[in-house]
RNA sequence: CGCGGGGUGGAGCAGUUGGCAGCUCGUUGGGCUCAUAACCCAAAGGUCGCAAGUUCGAGUCUUGCCCCCGCAA
C-alpha cells in the first residue's frame, strides 16, 4: 500500500519503522516542523525526522495544515491510499482526511472512548487503572472520534511508569497498525462508532506535577509519581528546594509500624501527623513521608541542581531530619 | 547568542578572608554478637572536569573549552 504517514515522538516512530519493515511503501512521511527546545534553545530532530533521514523517506514539515492549500495538493499528487497518523501533534482538517480512498487511520494510546486527547497515557497511570490498551480508528474532524478499527488491551503493572507504559504501547500500536491495514487492504476491517461514554485525558497541566499531600492518600502521590515519570516529575518543596520523586511505594500505616516497631505504640499518634511530614529517615533504611492516608515510602527522588538518585544516595549528601516538612509553593 | 545551578577518593556531599583535601556511606582486613541494613578497631582509595593565567603558594581568584542538571519552550 501506499502510505503517508504522520508522526511526531517516538511513539510515532515505532510505527513507522513497523510500517517500512513490513514492506509497505511510505511515499511521505509528515512531521512537526522543528523548534528549538531544550537548554539553549537548540533544534532537536523529531524521532520520525531522523528515522526518516536515515531511511531516504520523503519528509514534508508543514508549518500549518488547516489552509495550507500547498500541502493538500502535495498529498493529494502523491495518492496515497491510507494516510497513517501517530501522535502527530495537529488536528487534520477535513479536507486532507478525504484524500486518501481508504481513510485516515490513527493509533492512539487508550481503549477509546475513555481517554481522548494527548496524553491518554499519562492519565491511565495517573487515575491508577489496571488496564488500558491501544484503538485504531478510521479518523474524522473531531479528536479521536472516529470509528474503531481495531483495539488491543494491556494489563498495567501496579508501579509500571508512564514512560515504561509508553514504550510497550508504542510497539503494540505499531503491530496493531500493521493488522489493521491488512484487514483494510483486504476489505474486512471492521467498523464500529464510539459510544457517547467518553472521557477526555488533556495535556498535562503543570500544576499537577505538585504533590498535594493535603488531600492525595499514598497510593494516589504513587500513582501521580510514576504517571509523571519521566515526563515533568512529580516534586514537592523541602525548605525552600524543589525536590522531584521518581519512583516511590506506598505503604498503609500497619505495615509501616510492622517495619518499625518503635512507632507501633504511637498508632495514633502516626495517624495525626501532619502530612507531608518526615516520619523516618535514614540513609539505608530509606525516606519515609506521610500522607493523607498512608506513607510514602521514596526510593529515587532528585534534589534541586542535581540529578534523580537512589534515596540512599540522595541522604548521604543532604541531611533531612525526622518532622521536616514538605509543602507546596 | 533565552535564564540559572553544578563538576572534589567507588557513591552522595562539605571545603570559611587563597595556606597540610574533609564528612557520611561503600570497599578491604580484623574484633564483638545467637544474629543483623547493628556496634567497635584498622587500612586502601583523590592529576579537586580540561587547558592556560595571577601568586611564594590555587579546590578556592581570572580567561577559554568540555560535560551534567533545573527553569523556560
Amino acid at each position: 500500500m501506499k502510505i503517508v504517514f504522520m508522526g511526531t515522538p517516538d511513539f510515532a516512530k515505532e510505527s513507522l519503522e513497523a510500517l517500512v519493515n513490513a514492506g509497505h511503501e511510505i511515499i511521505a512521511v509528515v512531521t512537526n516542523a522543528d523548534k528549538p527546545q531544550g537548554r539553549g534553545m537548540k533544534v532537536a530532530l523529531s524521532p520520525v525526522k531522523q528515522y526518516a533521514i536515515e531511511h531516504g523517506l520523503k519528509l514534508l514539515q508543514p508549518e500549518k495544515i488547516k489552509g495550507n492549500d500547498d500541502f493538500i495538493r502535495t498529498i493529494k499528487d502523491l495518492m496515497p491510499d491510507v494516510i497513517c497518523v501517530v501522535a502527530y501533534g495537529k488536528i487534520l482538517p477535513k479536507n486532507l482526511l478525504e484524500i486518501p480512498k481508504f481513510g485516515c487511520v490513527n493509533v492512539h494510546g487508550s481503549l477509546l472512548p475513555k481517554y481522548r486527547g494527548a496524553a491518554p497515557i499519562q492519565w491511565a497511570v495517573i487515575n491508577g487503572d489496571s488496564i488500558t490498551g491501544v484503538t485504531t480508528m478510521y479518523m474524522d474532524i473531531g479528536m479521536d472520534t472516529g470509528d474503531i478499527i481495531l483495539k488491543e488491551e494491556v494489563k498495567i503493572g501496579e508501579s509500571e511508569t508512564t514512560g515504561e507504559l509508553w514504550l510497550r504501547l508504542s510497539k503494540i500500536g505499531a503491530n496493531l497498525l500493521l493488522k489493521t491495514l491488512k484487514l483494510i487492504e483486504e476489505g474486512r476491517a471492521p467498523r464500529e462508532k464510539q459510544g457517547e461514554n467518553f472521557t477526555i485525558a488533556p495535556m498535562l497541566d503543570k500544576n499537577i506535577a505538585q504533590i498535594d499531600w493535603e488531600n492525595k492518600t499514598a497510593r494516589e502521590i504513587k500513582n501521580l509519581v510514576r504517571g509523571l515519570n519521566p515526563i515533568m516529575g512529580a516534586y514537592s518543596f523541602l525548605n525552600g528546594k524543589k525536590i522531584k520523586f521518581w519512583k516511590v511505594d506506598d505503604l498503609k500505616e500497619n505495615t509501616f509500624m510492622e517495619m518499625f516497631e518503635e512507632f507501633a505504640e504511637h498508632a495514633e499518634r502516626v495517624k495525626n501527623i501532619q502530612p507531608g511530614t518526615i516520619i523516618y529517615v535514614d540513609d539505608k533504611k530509606g525516606l519515609y513521608i506521610k500522607a493523607n492516608q498512608g506513607i510514602i515510602s521514596v526510593i529515587e527522588i532528585q534534589g534541586e541542581n542535581s540529578k534523580k538518585m537512589p534515596i540512599g544516595d540522595f541522604l548521604r549528601g543532604n541531611r533531612l531530619h525526622v518532622a521536616d516538612g514538605f509543602c507546596k509553593m
